[in-house]
DNA sequence: ATTATTTTCGGAAACGTTTCTGAAAACGTT
DNA sequence: AACGTTTTCAGAAACGTTTCCGAAAATAAT
């Protein structure tokens, strides 16, 4: 894997390296003849800049990481590529890290990525544990961070999450439309900010309506935690009426043990997903789901983060919140 | 941003920076003292070896990178885990890119990698064009390289991919089992290796029982091909009575199509996938599918690429074939 | 023609490591 | 005590860039 170098093409030319620099970054002083000949060179040897060598000097990479817990579901891919679209306009690579749903393998991402010289972090969190004081102290060096969809409380980032608080309201007074009473929430880890105000959307709903709350489990986001739970209530013979799930994924595994318990989707059980995964409008039922719009969540954090690039970590961290859609269908709706 | 350096922590200690570096890479000769007490105050000081100076100097990276042509389906994300849980053993990181189903975009992915000094490269490819020659000059400098699932033909590299013939064999011959005669089959790129041997198996289906083969239509892998090629096949009132679908997100869209135009699967159109998605247990119908070790594919092709990495691009290229399953649930069959 | 100014470029330092070369220090041998 | 070995370390070069500084060449101004 021999490269050719900027001093390979300097001694060819017989001109200074720091004059081949310049011929690649025009903003220095370069008689554009001599550039041109440089360019025509360079092509001509098959040159290709170094970009090691680059970032130790210049500090920085123009490489972006991006952090997610994990792939099994639609959702972060699609945030990723939405957030790709906007870096890539900007020239800046992106670099995907998956933490596997655990803590520490966030920070060992994060602190690879910051060893080997991204220009800045988009994060989605795992957990919420020792990360947290190694945000903020990445935060505190003036590192450019943009938390999205699971992100951190008590830390001055900017952050782009959806509507959590509004669109579990709607999806529950949803459910209390449609005159159930028994509402179970499952809610995900419980020190997500995401929870807390699904968690108030859904108290508020059943204020408005004068019912009192059901009751809450606090469930993983996979398929498998949703299959746990369904089969803890069923051995335990605790079937709700209703049931706001913690994404779809969940809400697919809980339907597929219901329904192989002999319950029906919705006549025994109604449920609503949360995400709108590709699955929902072809599983059956076909599943009620809020819909969070992943490409824009992408593209807000990557402008965010953009913005933080430009004024070089001077900024005001802020927050965006994203609207979102019900989408209803069978899982939910009981004709009467 | 600033880091603590090896200056630093012989500056601290008044010893030489070279001293320092040995106290890492315990292979020189070095005092165990000296060197416990440069690790002391190294790790005192919160210092953190900069990947990139090493890289420069050593000329690789301790990286790996994982090209994959999209993120839509969970296949490739499950491919990525199963690769990442044998590199990261051998402490190798692992960066991922996707290429969006652009011959163009991969090619510059893997540029990037390449110029980012990874020491192998997994690929599955987006499709067939100028990537192949570029790979190939890949090679022939012994870059370690291993391709999956979608494989090049004429290249001389390890491989991992799956028994396409045996299972589009099975998955043929289930379906004529079933009594289907007139059996579509929707082939993934025609230059894909993978496509030919899927062929191969519905023919030789075929050939056994004696029947002439159906239809055969290109299509991506996508829901979205899935939908166009149904919504097709109904204009031209050219319904087949079974289909052996390129993927289940392909069969997924098809299917439905064919039930929001009153088709019923399977009693009008039955119909197998590929790729056994999370998706094919749930949705209605449950979709028959030949299920892919998708983990373990991961596994091999960095089982493949660390051989190369520790024979130092001296290996007989390989090519492992993995089995499958055939899952048989509703979508194809029907009780007579 | 002389000087002042601008344009263009070469030389060298720097980024943070590893690694080669060789020298000093410690030890052993006779 | 003199010499040979081995152990331990310091110094410097190298990796491929960018960038600072200043000098030479070209141009403009007097």
């Amino acid at each position: 894997m021999k490269h050719v170098t900027i001093k390979d093409i300097a001694k060819e030319l017989s001109v200074a390296v720091s004059t081949v620099s310049r011929a690649f970054n025009d903003k220095y002083d370069i008689k554009p003849e001599t550039r041109d000949r440089i360019l025509k060179k360079a092509a001509e040897m098959g040159y290709r800049p170094n970009p090691i060598a680059r970032k130790l000097v210049q500090q920085r990479s123009f490489n972006i990481g991006i952090i997610i817990p994990e792939f099994e579901n639609s959702f972060f891919p699609q945030v990723i590529m939405g957030a790709q679209e906007i870096l890539y306009q900007h020239n800046y690579q992106v670099l995907i890290m998956q933490s596997n749903e655990s803590v520490d393998l966030e920070v060992r991402n994060a602190k690879t990525l910051v060893d080997n010289m991204v220009d800045g972090l988009i994060i989605s969190l795992s957990g919420v544990g020792n990360n947290i004081s190694y945000y903020k102290e990445l935060i505190g060096k003036k590192m450019p961070l943009v938390f999205f969809n699971r992100v951190p409380e008590n830390i001055e980032a900017s952050k782009v999450v959806f509507d959590d608080y509004k669109w579990a309201f709607f999806a529950t007074e949803h459910l209390i439309h449609q005159g159930f009473e028994d509402i179970l929430f499952i809610s995900g880890a419980d020190e997500l900010i995401l929870s807390k105000n699904r968690q108030r959307g859904y108290d508020d709903a059943h204020k408005k309506h004068r019912i009192p709350t059901g009751k809450k489990i606090t469930c993983g986001f996979s398929m498998q935690d949703g299959v746990q739970i369904a089969e803890n209530l069923i051995s335990k013979n605790n079937i709700p009426r209703a049931i706001l799930a913690a994404n779809d994924a969940c809400a697919i595994g809980m339907i597929r043990v219901f329904k192989d318990s002999g319950f029906k989707i919705p006549e025994d059980i109604a449920i609503v997903g949360f995400s709108e995964t590709k699955m929902a409008a072809h599983i059956s039922p076909t599943l009620t789901s809020v819909e969070q719009p992943t490409y824009e969540i992408g593209k807000a954090a990557a402008q965010l983060l953009l913005e933080q690039l430009q004024n070089k970590g001077i900024h005001i961290p802020q927050t965006i919140v994203l609207n979102g859609r019900l989408n209803v269908r069978e899982s939910s709706v009981v004709l009467s």
